[in-house]
DNA sequence: TGGTTTGTTCAAACAAAAATGAACATTTGA
DNA sequence: TCAAATGTTCATTTTTGTTTGAACAAACCA
């Protein structure tokens, strides 16, 4: 299944290589470790679903990296293993592909990613609004609620937008 | 100009650090350094403005820090340089406060932190697409043209969010 | 001038994050 | 049952990114 076709499968040609590094930055800008960015980047440039070992032996990293790698893209729904409509053999390697809708890479990064920090944020404004309630000081009191208030604030604007987001990125 | 009115210059208390570490994990989430974080959170509870010094003292971290973290958030809009109305006196510090308005903190981290990232990507994969022409292989050339259309649709999708993102967080 | 205050720069030290690889499952089939 | 193949986990090493602090500039003024 790994690619035989297209000449040497160790060597990850000048085009591929570029590929790769695109992905490497790109999730680099996400907060993402640079084996995301690689392992997503070859199977989106690889005509055929490739196994962990294609991975560790063309990247050039390491099983658990690769391993690693694979259980957080699968996590974030950018990766799906391949349905392996394989010959007759008895085939127990897993294969992977990218998941390629841009929506649903974006609502996997969302999810996963964004909305728990929004969530928690939340709830850390809220125990700071209770803390407010101890400052003597009544002017001090009034700025330190109005200042938790636009924290506030934000953080709702923040929530609205993600939906919008994920609207526009799903075509 | 700092702060003299509320208690112990020196002391951060317990609030002020919860809000400190509010925005220590706001900005990581965004890829930034722990230290602009701390400024910010500083400055953004904060009554009065505050100088280099003021945040070296009260944050407890070096005056390269400070004044790299400042230099960033200046450049990134996040903070302005107070009007210093001073009282007669020969005043030659300059204090910070913080912008707090959403959209202005929003534009700054998509001009200086998203959209550069955008436009390099853009220029990348037009760098990749004269790669193509000397595939060789015809399907191959094929796949790897619609993968590369694939990517350019993605950032032209990102190119068009930013100015909605932009709308929406202005209120 | 030369001393003082304020702020910046950057090599080196340090800390945080990621990658490695060896030990450990788990499944298969001989 | 054992050996082989596949994959995971996690303590250690490596890499990357951040912070420090001392040296340097610039502005002010006595």
């Amino acid at each position: 299944m790994a690619d035989q076709l297209h000449g040497d499968p160790d060597k990850v040609d000048t085009l591929e290589k570029q590929v790769v590094s695109f992905f490497v930055d790109g999730v680099k800008v996400l907060g993402l470790p640079r084996s995301i960015g690689e392992i997503y980047g070859l199977l989106f440039i690889s005509q055929s679903a490739l196994s962990l070992d294609d991975l560790v032996e063309r990247l050039k990293i390491s099983k658990g990296s690769a391993s690693q790698g694979l259980k957080m893209l699968k996590s974030l729904g950018a990766v799906r293993e391949a349905s392996s409509s394989t010959d007759g053999g008895a085939e127990r390697r897993t294969y992977y592909e990218p998941a390629m809708e841009l929506k649903r890479l974006v609502g996997g990064f969302i999810g996963k990613q964004v909305r728990p920090h929004l969530d928690s944020g939340k709830s850390k404004i809220k125990a700071l609004s209770a803390l407010t309630l101890e400052v003597e000081d009544p002017e001090r009191k009034a700025f330190l609620d109005e200042r938790l208030a636009r924290l506030d604030q934000w953080l709702r604007s923040g929530g609205r937008v993600l939906p919008v987001l994920q609207k526009i990125l799903g075509q």
